[in-house]
DNA sequence: GTGAAAGCGCTAACAC
DNA sequence: GTGTTAGCGCTTTCAC
């Protein structure tokens, strides 16, 4: 059954060219239609199907994008990659493009799968996720001739396609709020800062202290490292300060949900004795009526792969930034500032 | 800067053939090594970089391996398959093989990308995951020469290598283990039963019943499907039952952590009024203190990787079938069945 | 409308 | 040791 049915073997059995069976089954309109038909059916009858890595070597294009995800240690931990996958899989199904994908730790291994995709030819373009401070995946793609989007900004001096969420803004409004509630002591776990989101949400958190005359305290900002067994450790740290925070945010919702939990170890009723934010609203977050900022991941994964495609199609991109505000969900876990 | 390196550009750059440079940079021994070392420093220079897909063309061999996961619908919802993602591809890294992933609906849709991947020479070897009744995918893969593992068993009449965790084992103890704890009306909130695992986490669920004496009550069987939303609904259908149950299985986590938010406000308290428990053990579920069985995703992912792989090399596999213990993880989620 | 010839970039068999 | 030739399976001129 293994015997390969190439163009070759339709051409023996129909006694045409091999171009020609080429031509007609590639649909081309100056083939007879009898000598199509024949050729169709002969095809069917032998289950061919196009070597595809012939094709891309011809055609010098491999219908396939690449993406990199940024592990760390065995435990993944966040469903937010989860998401942006199916976004940008499903994205890509609807284009006929391949997703060709690895996992690796940032560091010189992670240049060296970059590069295996870009110099050996494996990909048409690539996604760029979580950017970091002084991004060699940036520096090195921008120097290739390869189209690329990242999700995220960086602060290299380059101009290259990306989306980010304005995670300033989000974090501005998000702490804005829980001032508004008469917070006033409020605790931030960070995301490491060598990731450039990182910055922003500290920046909007900053930024709405100083607005409200609120002098920043460097003892209520932690830097977690994203994984509910940092949120956890973070969090602790805060609760032991002699004057406790009234307001947790974390960078991100599964440190927040690590949050949630710690807090009520302590005793503390969530939403009243202590409020408790995040970021992302990824699934489970509802269920535990975390207040959140709605990043809508799925989309970006489809929006990220819809640029990188009229990139690879050389159009033009209408938006080559495109910065999302993300949504303000406020749930049950914050209310209220304690009369202290 | 984007002429492109081949082997001919070297070629022509130091005056030896083809081949000789192809072996040259290949390791071959069987060439000089002065030959080498000029060869090896052009290549340098001009920065080659060997066209992989030419490779694959000549080789017959893609170095690739192909995992087609199951979306359904717009949210992807579970970090179950972040996780996996990880497992394999941090596993294939290891061996220098790519892994090219596609997310599809069960249907046709999901056919063709197999058939895709597969008749177009895609990959050398597949990954199934989530096995269903009577799996389509299967059954296709087993009429091919191609070497595929799957993650799951199924009820076909056909042999084939797979690693599985024992879901009827895993809430047989579970199950047994609530029952000890004084429950009788334990409601089960289960996967769709078109997917294999849940019929053997049902059966698990019901023979704990059986060795107990417990009558069997469809009324508390409820079919979920594996989503937030679904846990939600199917808890409110078993708690607003006359005669509600005094705990609560739900086939993964998800599903279970929308149990506990659901039962919290009906006014019950965790583990006291009500037990609830899941399967996976997945990142946000210890920060809940959830009661459920673990199951080592990542590490399945590696395990399916390593399989594949000796497949493909051709060596023999120590074990064709692996059926893992999940380990029944207690926390607060779960206690004694209340009085009445 | 169809076919012959060339070539994508690489490796492998076989000379010399 | 090194080069020549052939070929992986496809598409694309360019004749006829």
């Amino acid at each position: 059954m293994s015997t390969r049915v190439t163009l070759k073997t339709i051409s023996e059995h129909t006694g045409l060219s091999v171009t020609t069976v080429s031509r007609a089954l590639t649909g081309y309109d100056d083939v007879a239609v009898e000598t199509r038909d024949k050729i169709m059916e002969a095809a069917a009858e032998l289950g061919y199907y196009p070597n595809l890595t012939a094709r891309q070597l011809q055609k010098q294009r491999t219908d396939t994008i690449g993406l990199i995800l940024p592990t760390s240690g065995p435990r993944y931990n966040d469903p937010y990659f989860s998401e942006l996958i199916a976004g940008i899989g499903d994205e890509m199904a609807d284009y006929g493009l391949d997703l060709l994908l690895s996992t690796r730790a940032p560091g010189s291994e992670e240049i060296a799968a970059y590069r295996h995709m870009v110099e050996g030819k494996r990909v048409d373009g690539l996604i760029v996720v979580r950017t970091r401070k002084q991004d060699e995946r940036i520096a090195y793609l921008a120097g290739t001739a390869l189209p690329f989007v990242a999700f995220g900004r960086s602060d290299l001096e380059i101009d290259f396609p990306y989306i980010d969420e304005d995670g300033e803004s989000g974090f501005f409004q998000l702490t804005q709020h829980l001032i508004s509630q008469g917070h006033t002591r409020i605790g931030f776990i960070s995301a490491p800062l060598n990731l450039l989101f990182a910055n922003y949400r500290l920046e909007g958190y900053q930024r709405a202290l100083k607005e409200n005359n609120i002098p920043f305290n460097p003892e209520y900002v932690i830097q977690g490292d994203l994984t509910r067994q940092g949120g956890d450790r973070s969090t602790r740290q805060l609760l032991q300060l002699s004057t406790r925070p009234t307001a947790i945010i974390a960078a991100n919702d599964l440190m927040a949900l690590s949050a949630l939990s710690v807090a009520r170890e302590y005793g503390l009723k969530i939403g009243r004795d202590i409020s408790i934010a995040g970021f992302d609203d990824v699934p489970p977050s509802d269920i535990f009526s975390l207040t959140t900022l709605r990043q809508p991941i799925y989309d970006i994964g489809r929006l990220l792969s819809a640029m990188l495609f009229k990139l690879i199609q050389g159009e033009p991109l209408t938006d080559r930034h495109l910065l999302l505000k993300p949504k303000l969900i406020i749930r049950q876990s914050t209310g209220q500032a304690p009369q202290s």
